[in-house]
DNA sequence: TGATTATAAGTGATTGCTCACTTTTTTGTG
DNA sequence: CACAAAAAAGTGAGCAATCACTTATAATCA
């Protein structure tokens, strides 16, 4: 890694660490700056402002989980090995690098409306297994989105309380659990 | 209401329609009077702080969702009823008072650390519900942060999309399948 | 030496909050 | 009830502090 670079990538991990322990607008260029050893100005050489290193940070982290997690459900067959898939990829990537995964968590919603259109996106991918499952009749039909939310809901709750504290290690460990009450909740037969 | 609460009351909505649209720390003092139609320096006959307003905002809605989900829990026998009385409690809440319920959404990760320690919490109430189900064998015994979070979540993460502009309508005309998919969570055998 | 990278002292704009003052409401008294 | 006195509520210009960002200068490196 070049200088430049290593200081870039100095610059949003300080930021990163910062932004999940005090939120974005409570975070100051200087407090990065010291953060990452550097002088406050060095921050504009490398990036355009403070909300774009926030976006660029959550979009980033953003694109590259969707991807993986619809690598990891094309991979697999049928509707329960895709739930198996995701679940255990989402879990990989939030103890694989917890703080970038609790900045996505906690800007979720500063930041979806500012996804470009064209960008693969977490929730479309869990959302089109199920409705091609709903499709080829492998569980019932309802709202997809409804299906989707619930199903994720059972992964995405305890990660939050995970960063809430109420939890401790890591996510993989109950990755069978979660893809169980994942599958529960899709084949739930009445409306 | 006398005159003065009901200054109070315009200040607290105000507030907390900016604080949903915009965030807590991205909303003025300025604009909240504006909004409100009073002057800047009116807010401060009735709240010490902008922060003070916030976190007021956020513990009485967090104690009276407690005390609600609690009375519904109590009212009922067995945890499936338990369950199904938690979750439509849950659900007209949030369909009440929407920005309230929005705003106790999008602040948790702020505010959470300062509920007071003997403050009633709507988290505890279905955990101690599930911690209940389990002794008595109603229910498959594990960690029961983690099944309540599971569970949970099934409601939680559709009123979070809900929040993202993924849903509309009430939540309540989905509390029977919430309240479904709840219970399939809770009673997955395998851990 | 020329270009890139880093520095740190600014700068203007913005913010939460104060305060001296006015208006309204409540209270106490004959 | 009348009515003055006191307390409470409302006002908005202004203050001190903070912040993101700029810029003039220095260090570093190829």
């Amino acid at each position: 890694m070049g200088k430049a670079e290593e200081t870039k990538a100095r610059v949003e991990r300080a930021a990163l660490t910062l932004f999940v322990a005090r939120g974005v607008t409570e975070t100051t260029t200087r407090e990065i700056a010291m953060a990452a050893s550097i002088a406050e100005g060095t921050i504009y050489r490398h990036f355009p402002s403070k909300e774009q290193l926030a976006l660029d940070l959550f979009l980033r982290h953003h694109r590259a989980l969707a991807e993986a997690l619809a690598g990891a459900a094309q991979r697999a067959q049928g509707l329960r090995a895709q739930i198996d898939a995701i679940v255990r990829c989402y879990c990989e990537w939030a103890d694989d690098d917890w703080p970038l995964f609790a900045y996505h968590l906690l800007t979720q919603h500063m930041f979806l409306t500012m996804v470009p259109e064209d960008t693969p996106n977490p929730v479309d991918v869990l959302r089109q297994v199920i409705v091609q499952a709903m499709a080829a009749g492998e569980i019932p039909s309802r709202d997809a989105d409804l299906a989707a939310a619930s199903a994720i809901g059972t992964v995405m709750q305890p990660a939050t309380y995970k960063l809430y504290g109420r939890f401790e290690g890591p996510l993989s460990a109950h990755a069978n659990f979660f893809a169980e009450a994942a599958w529960a909740v899709l084949s739930v037969k009445q409306a």
